[in-house]
DNA sequence: ACAAAGAAAACGAACATTCGTCTTGACGTG
DNA sequence: CACGTCAAGACGAATGTTCGTTTTCTTTGT
């Protein structure tokens, strides 16, 4: 088709990145060939090269995409929180997180993305970044409670938001590698384990 | 060498795996090829393939290592525990872990066999072993604490010990991807989230 | 002298990437 | 409105490289 208008190249490229999604939950960004990309894509070689310039180009725009989900899930979770405790924020993001496994993989993604940026260094950068910013937004609902009570005060809040910021990872891994219904109580349990002061849920 | 004995053949197998963790570490299990072994190692392609039948097999084997050292730790921290509280027992965990990451990098491999998991379902299920073992003594502390109050007991035992698992491997990211100082006040933040009925510490 | 262990070369397979060719739909021209 | 032109997009065989592994030959301790 040629003369095509920029919606044709974008729908390509997310034909691609959808491909390229499930070969890679398949067997690893390293163990997917490009042959297996070309076939799972139903594009030929030349097409998808005119997209993307290398795999570890389709590879960064997968990890990015999956990044940017993670963030997005936490600004949503973490911003839109009317009166709730600490757990319960935590709670909803794990729960979220879930959901969003069950519907696209998204911690199984994430886990290759971990074992990815391990020896890509820009992408340890970015998944640095991401980190950091979660922290962030997370000190600051820590912050909030230690004033109003019900968070111990003699320990930073930066800390205290890197064992909620924790608590994640640890959840993602298990949902990617056990049953998600293994876990599905582990939501109640943060919401029980950090109340917040007497009133709030 | 010829008729050599038992221990200089595990010698030159500890030489072999040595050198694949300094090679995996750097770049990871699939950038790693065996002529990069080979040269590490200083050894040539068939002294290696006498001891190891495949690349996997070396892989699986550091996987295994890994992964005893982590049980081992666990085992050692969260069997000896002279009346100390939850908080403290997951607070002295990560200091181990931080421990063993910063003289061998325990963290790293790790997130790295994650990663491996997700493809290979043999270790996939050797992983999950795993974490079912220290999640079944995590199970046992909690329900002490449950009866001697200090925790809720509104949610199961099992839940709040997968969130207590769900710590480590948050915390294994933050040390393999950050520098390990950045996390060095966690313990003390989840030595105060989880202090134990009065008394305790 | 024997047998085990290591070195080195060499193997075929599989890999990511390129490139010359073909296809196709838009667009100017009559 | 018809049609020839054009260039972009897709194709897929071919390329050169690198891989894991095997095979052959040499060294060496007993």
């Amino acid at each position: 088709m040629p003369k095509v208008t920029q919606q044709h190249m974008d729908a390509r490229r997310k034909q691609i990145l959808t491909a390229a999604r499930r070969c890679f939950l398949r067997d690893g960004f390293h163990s997917t060939s490009m042959q297996d990309l070309f076939a799972e894509a139903r594009l030929s070689a030349g097409a998808v090269y005119r997209h993307f310039t290398s795999k570890d180009e389709v590879i960064l725009a997968i990890a990015e995409e999956n990044m940017r989900d993670v963030l997005d899930i936490t600004l949503a979770v973490a911003t839109n929180r009317p009166g709730r405790s600490l757990g319960a924020v935590v709670a909803e993001l794990l729960n979220v997180i879930r959901a969003k496994s069950v519907e696209e993989d998204l911690a199984g993604l994430a886990v290759l993305v971990w074992g990815e940026a391990m020896r890509n260094r820009s992408l340890a950068g970015k998944l640095d970044q991401l980190m950091g910013r979660i922290h962030a937004n997370l000190v600051i609902l820590v912050r909030d409670h230690q004033e109003t009570g019900g968070l111990p005060t003699n320990v930073t809040a930066e800390a205290i938001a890197s064992t909620m910021l924790a608590v994640l990872p640890g959840y993602i891994l298990q949902v990617a590698l056990l049953d998600p219904a293994a876990v599905a109580e582990m939501p109640y349990a943060v919401r029980a384990l950090w109340p917040g002061p007497a009133g709030e849920r």
